[in-house]
DNA sequence: AGCTAAATCGAACTATCGTTTGATTTAATA
DNA sequence: TATTAAATCAAACGATAGTTCGATTTAGCT
């Protein structure tokens, strides 16, 4: 594990705010996810990512040690991305928050960032040869558990039903929504639409009223 | 399209009942779909399919064009024989069935086609490059109509709320089930339980009865 | 036994992959 | 301007992929 600059430059001194700035570092994982996004995977060869950034593949071995770091960063800055805003959504809610409007925005921000303008990464995990995913199975566990203790906390409040396996629900609710985005495109429908769809659906059901 | 053997004999004169036999194809083909799904879709290659069967990997082009053609019908045989399967368990029910058993039952043959020891290659699926997806759409859209019908009666019928956008609900139902398999290996759940879940959930959603 | 077609082998071919490396360019500093 | 470090290039390397094809084996039929 050699020291490396990692692509980012300390904030000044005496300066709080963090300056984000965009580095040839950034480029290259960005043209990597796009290549994997729209032509899957296999496509994503070394020389493509290059050709994206107008460089010669050799050259991304400056900035990376490997295709699998490339691969690796993707899909660890996607899921971190993910769930720091969920995190921050949640936490940013009122006290008082009804668990209804927790799932709403939660899910709408867990959707929205699969899709939107200012997409994750994330859901390049779907293109990813097992090897390489089993190694981000802490971090998405992590990210599980975000969405656990959110319905945890609508049980212990009341809100919902407490007949439910949350081992089980979580990930069958979750896999629903990150399968979202591929047939979003294709139907036209919008984060907005899905989201309110999903808690609707997972709320109430779709069985008529008795 | 030159006519093919296809791997299968018409079933002899005079005969009626068809027998079911198992050809190298096949078998080179379950090969192809053991590896893709342990392994992953890159660890597939001719070689590895081949030893798998005993050969060498040339000789799978004597039953095969090429490799897409494997995996193509990898993943026509998965999606046609679920189709036909949950198909023909709705078509099997009795006339006064309830939307909630055609549901249950429905659910049950799906997610259990995709876990069982009967399992097709549908799960194929998840592993495989955007080209060779959008070939199947045909096909996975014929499989989604199935449930949109079901779905359509359980409205007609008054025993589901027809606030719902089928266009919407379908997908992301049919979406969270095929994400299923993943999981369920790791947590240990069975298909039952996922099957019961999935259909409670959606019928009576998990918020707190009023 | 001899023949024929089906099935498989063995060995190569071409293409492309990730990667390495020494030379070269670019940009900042002294 | 001279020096140096950062960044990129050009070209190749070995590995492995899908594929081809003539030779060879296997199995059924006469």
């Amino acid at each position: 594990m050699r020291a490396r600059n990692n692509g980012r430059r300390p904030a000044a001194a005496g300066t709080v705010t963090t300056v984000k700035q965009r580095t040839m570092r950034d480029e290259i994982l960005d043209a990597a996810a796009e290549i994997i996004v729209r032509e899957g995977y296999d496509a994503c060869t070394m020389r493509a990512v290059a050709a994206l950034v107008d460089m010669k593949a050799g050259s991304l071995y400056y900035h990376f040690r490997s295709k699998d770091e490339i691969v690796e960063e993707i899909l660890n800055q996607g899921i971190e991305t993910l769930y720091a805003r969920v995190a921050e959504t949640i936490r940013g809610l009122p006290q008082e928050a009804r668990f209804a409007d927790r799932l709403s925005a939660a899910v709408s921000v867990h959707v929205s960032s699969l899709v939107g303008k200012d997409q994750t990464y994330m859901h390049v995990y779907e293109h990813l040869p097992p090897i390489i995913k089993r190694r981000s199975r802490k971090m998405r566990e992590k990210y599980a558990q975000l969405w656990h203790d959110l319905f945890a906390g609508g049980i212990a409040s009341g809100e919902a039903a407490n007949d439910q396996d949350l081992q089980l629900l979580v990930p069958y609710f979750l896999g629903g929504l990150n399968r979202v985005p591929e047939w979003m495109r294709a139907s036209g429908a919008s984060s907005e639409q899905v989201a309110k769809l999903a808690v609707a659906t997972l709320l109430d059901g779709i069985g008529a009223r008795r």
